[in-house]
DNA sequence: AATGAAAAGTTAAGGAA
DNA sequence: TTCCTTAACTTTTCATT
């Protein structure tokens, strides 16, 4: 991976839709060039995706909260982890140092909905309790961070989380 | 915004570079009416972008923390958040509810680098102390969540080769 | 990695349901 | 309105150098 490479990869982080022969002239290459070296960076699992950004409220998810995870003495992560993919309002999950098992971060239409999301987190196996922090208002979410200079190749190719 | 709408949604959040072709088979209606649709949801603000996603790791963003932002007597949060904003290792930022007035995700390279941004944030005008959670893994992170897009053949359309 | 050409997609304009 | 077809233009996707 060089230059090039970071370049092209700032460029799609800040517009997945851009196309090739744009990014050949940013980077200063031909479209095919760029297109064979973003699909080398697509089978190494360094780009694992393109997303568009929505408006939570516009698509009636307007509440959303950071739930930490407390886990039972026998509860196993990793299947708290599973049934925690299993719900769809559970957008993102981290596991987390200290007392708490994971932190999740959940969205869903109205209160009532989180609530009856709680309840959901609450039974599932292995977990003892919640710890629930509302979410006023989203300042910025998900911004493009390129560090400039990066360093070399990733040891053998790219580690994975579950895809 | 009609099903149709959810439907084109939820594919370009699945598939951020789907091509208006691709679209309009999805959901049964030609390419150039998908291309109309997007850019009112675009213009409307329901899309806000279309970003790649990168492996952390691969790109030198090894460590990821949370970080609860305890504000002063005196601190004005709007100035607060722009200050955050300012620090290019904080990639999202929450006002919540509780004694904390945000919640950010900051992604930087070492421990070293997670010691120095802490230190930054602290020193943040309006910031009191900081309490952090050190994030082990990522077990998954901004899953497509689109409500009432249930994805079915459109109606009166036969030859379909799944997707 | 560049070139060049065929296939595919994009995008605006005009008209129909 | 929303959607479709047409048509010119651009991009993608190859094989080749």
């Amino acid at each position: 991976m060089d230059l090039v490479d970071r370049q092209i990869i700032a460029a799609l982080r800040a517009n997945g839709r851009a196309t090739y022969a744009d990014l050949g002239r940013q980077v200063g290459l031909s479209a095919s060039a760029v297109h064979e070296r973003v699909g080398k960076l697509e089978n190494s699992g360094v780009i694992t995706g393109y997303h568009a950004m929505v408006d939570p409220m516009a698509v009636g998810l307007g509440v959303t909260a950071l739930v930490g995870i407390h886990p039972s003495d026998t509860g196993d992560e990793d299947r708290i982890a599973a049934s925690l993919a299993a719900l769809p309002e559970v957008e993102s999950c981290y596991a987390v140092a200290g007392d708490e098992a994971f932190v999740v971060k959940i969205r869903v239409s109205t209160v009532d909905d989180l609530e009856r999301s709680l309840v959901r987190l609450r039974r599932i196996d292995g977990v003892a309790r919640t710890r629930t922090t509302v979410v006023l208002s989203t300042r910025f979410e998900g911004r493009p961070n390129t560090p400039g200079s990066i360093a070399d190749p990733p040891p053998g190719d790219s580690p994975n989380r579950g895809a």
